[in-house]
DNA sequence: ATTAAAATATGATAAAAATCATATTTAAGA
DNA sequence: TCTTAAATATGATTTTTATCATATTTTAAT
C-alpha cells in the first residue's frame, strides 16, 4: 500500500511529533537510530517533506528538525502524498486506471468500500492524534 | 498492496476461468494480449501457478493453459500466498515485524478491522465467483 | 519415427526503488 | 569574522523488481 520510502517518512513524522518541538529540535542522527532507518535515506525523505512544510528544521548548530504547532495538524495522508503522490494510495487493486464504480473491475466490489473508509481516515487523523495516542500508551511507537 | 506479479497472476486467472476449460485450452498468446501484459513475463508467472496447481496446462500440440473444475475453487488469497508469499498481504502498513494488537503500531487501529474483512473475503472468493460476476456483467475483465 | 506446436526451465537485461556518499549552504557562538 | 554544527542538494551505487530471450522438453498428428 505504502512505499518503503513513505513508512520511513511516517516513522519519522511520529517520532517529532512525540519527541519534538520548536525549542526541542532533533538532529537527523537521533532521529535515524531510534526509528531503525539508514540515516542517509531519511535524510533525504525528511528534506522532501520540510521543503512541503509538513515538518520543521532549522540549518546550523542547535538546528534540527521538529514539528511546530501547525505541523502537528497535518494528516497521515498528507505525508503519503508528499512521497508516493496521490495516485497509489488511490489506484485499483490490479492498477487500471479505467476502475471505478460505473465501471468496476473484477475485485472492486471486494475492496472498495473498506479501502475507502481507512483513506478517509487517514484524513482524518494528525500527527497530534497520534502523538497522543502514543503518550496515552495506547500504541507504540514505531521502530 | 500486491506486487506487479501478482495483479497480472489475477488478470490471467480470471481471463482463463472466463474463458477456458479443459476442452479450450488457450496458448499463451491468446492470454498475455488480451490481458495487456509482456508474454514472455506473463509465462513465467503462469508456469509458477501452474507447478502450484492453482491454474492447469498441457504442452504440446493443441496445448495450452486453462482451469479445471477443480482449479475454479482456487480462491484470490492462494493466488495471492503463491506469488507474493504470505508475508506482504498480511504484513503491517508500516512493515513492523512485531505489530500486533496487543503491541499496535501507531497506525494499527487505522486499518486493522478493514484490512482483515478484506483479507477474509479475498480467502472466500473463488476464480468462479468472480467468473460468474463478470459473465452476469457485474464487473469488467480486467485489461 | 518425425515434425511441429506447445509449455517449461533457465538465465540475461533493463528499469525502478532503496541506499550510500559527499560537497554546499546556513546560522549560532566564540 | 571565523569556526563548527547542522540541514540541503546532488549524484553514485546497490538491490530488487520487472521484462526479455532462448534452449529444452513434451505431446499430438502425420
Amino acid at each position: 500500500m505504502f512505499s518503503n520510502s513513505t513508512k520511513y517518512a511516517i516513522k519519522a513524522t511520529l517520532y517529532l511529533a512525540v519527541h519534538s518541538s520548536e525549542k526541542r529540535k532533533i538532529v537527523i542522527n537521533d532521529i535515524a537510530d531510534p526509528i531503525n532507518v539508514p540515516k542517509a535515506y531519511i535524510a533525504k525523505i525528511l528534506q522532501v517533506l520540510s521543503k512541503k512544510n509538513l515538518i520543521s528544521s532549522t540549518k546550523g548548530p542547535k538546528g534540527g528538525f521538529y514539528t511546530s504547532k501547525e505541523n502537528l495538524q497535518v494528516k497521515i495522508s498528507d505525508i503519503v502524498k508528499a512521497i508516493d503522490g496521490e495516485e497509489r494510495m488511490n489506484s485499483c487493486l490490479l492498477s487500471l486506471k479505467e476502475c471505478d464504480s460505473n465501471n468496476p473491475c473484477s475485485l472492486h466490489h471486494l475492496v472498495y468500500f473498506e479501502k475507502q473508509k481507512i483513506i478517509k481516515r487517514l484524513g482524518k487523523t494528525s500527527l497530534h492524534d497520534l502523538a497522543s495516542h502514543i503518550k496515552d500508551g495506547k500504541s507504540v511507537l514505531p521502530l
